[in-house]
DNA sequence: CGGTCAATCTTGACGTTGTCAAGATAAAAC
DNA sequence: GTTTTATCTTGACAACGTCAAGATTGACCG
């Protein structure tokens, strides 16, 4: 147990942890400035001595949400190399279940809670890799003749165009209890990805997958 | 000019209109309960003669948001009648429209500003109205031969989610330059939307619709 | 017409928030 | 060992959401 100091040592880490942590237990609502200070044990303005302001610091946190989404692309990547519709469906499974486990980091890391995000370079950056590997596994799948031919990285957009907008519109409450009672959200993103890939989904086909192992995400330490 | 008396008359929706003209002018960030009475000509509380909370004003300007895109829906709807991928095509291109336009209104409206929407039934009913709209469009497409079969609630949630992915990110700013310089909003929009129709958008065809005079919004009171 | 009542609006207050200024502390640099 | 610089604290301010108490007024009822 460190003995506490009046140099913090890792202040800056601490508070976005503490900012996520905040984020889970009580939504974007509930994340204020003081809040952070407090729980990582610093006065009220010691944020100040690492972040210019409070949409500085949601920043970091939304860097690490792109950070946690490149990892868990990556991870997928890996595991099902040679198989690249396989990377399509379970990478936008990985999105999908970031965005339902840690909803409030998610909505903070793409949904308009952070402001004048090209004033912040890391995220600017993350938010490129992020990109280049779906593109890559984008041109995977079309090189093996299973997505529409043309420049990979308007697919790319609509590839995650469907998937985004998908567990945007679920978080947003827009999808009624008359469908969601007779799909899993896992079968209706694969349904929207089927109109994107040019695999058959012959009721057989789309029965398999859908009731294949379900990607459990790993907390991302260990990966 | 009518003079300024105690009781104002029509407060709940001037205050629905100030907080609209805030958002478009301030953005997400700068509406506050007392700027709106402030720009409504009363005090700081009398928003709370007619909503609970803040929340509730948002819930109002969402559900007005709701009935924005209703309207808009509905007149294309009549205006290509029999005409459904053009329907589908256009009334995309109207949502895309409302979500530039007024993109802090359209925040408010479906980007999870507000919360716990459940609560406040005109919004969900506007929204649930929304939705067969486009069910409708849907199955007008499918009985066309013009769009994958299958249950149409859910190709609903595939059309909406594309387009709703599609301007949310490009909102977000996660669409680069080396994209936006080549191809404009609405080519990109098309793109998407045609993995989703079984038109086949051969380049001739896809140069014709995308060189197509645009569909302009017009003034909601006008339509 | 006069009186009651409920809806509407105001004044004033409270705790919380983001942010700034000024100063204290301690680690690092010389 | 002294100076410098990064880090953190205390204290203050205006803006915010919200509540309590009271003022004003239009509507309803005799």
């Amino acid at each position: 147990m460190p003995v506490k100091k009046y140099h913090h040592g890792d202040l800056k880490n601490a508070l976005i942890k503490a900012g996520i942590e905040i984020l889970a237990k009580e939504g974007v609502h509930g994340l204020s400035l003081r809040k952070v200070a407090l729980k990582a044990g610093v006065s009220h303005t010691a944020p100040y001595s690492h972040f210019a302001d409070k949409q500085s610091l949601i920043a970091a946190i939304s860097t690490e949400g792109l950070r946690i989404i490149c990892e868990h692309t990556e991870e997928v990547i890996r595991r099902y190399r040679g198989k690249p519709v396989r990377q399509l469906i379970e990478a936008g499974w990985a999105y999908i279940q970031f965005a339902l486990s840690d909803s409030a980091h998610f909505k903070v890391t793409l949904s308009s809670v952070l402001e004048r995000e090209k004033d912040y370079s890391e995220y600017v950056e993350l938010s490129y890799k992020c990109f280049s590997q779906l593109v890559c596994i984008v041109e995977n799948c079309q090189a093996a003749g299973l997505l529409r031919p043309g420049p990979s990285d308007v697919e790319a957009i609509n590839v995650w165009s469907i998937v985004h907008g998908f567990v945007s519109l679920y978080l947003e409450g827009q999808f009624y209890h008359t469908i969601l009672e007779r799909f899993t959200v896992r079968d209706l993103m694969i349904s929207s990805l089927g109109h994107i890939t040019l695999v058959d989904l012959t009721p057989r086909t789309y029965a398999r997958i859908a009731a294949s192992p379900r990607y459990a995400l790993q907390p991302v330490g260990t990966i």
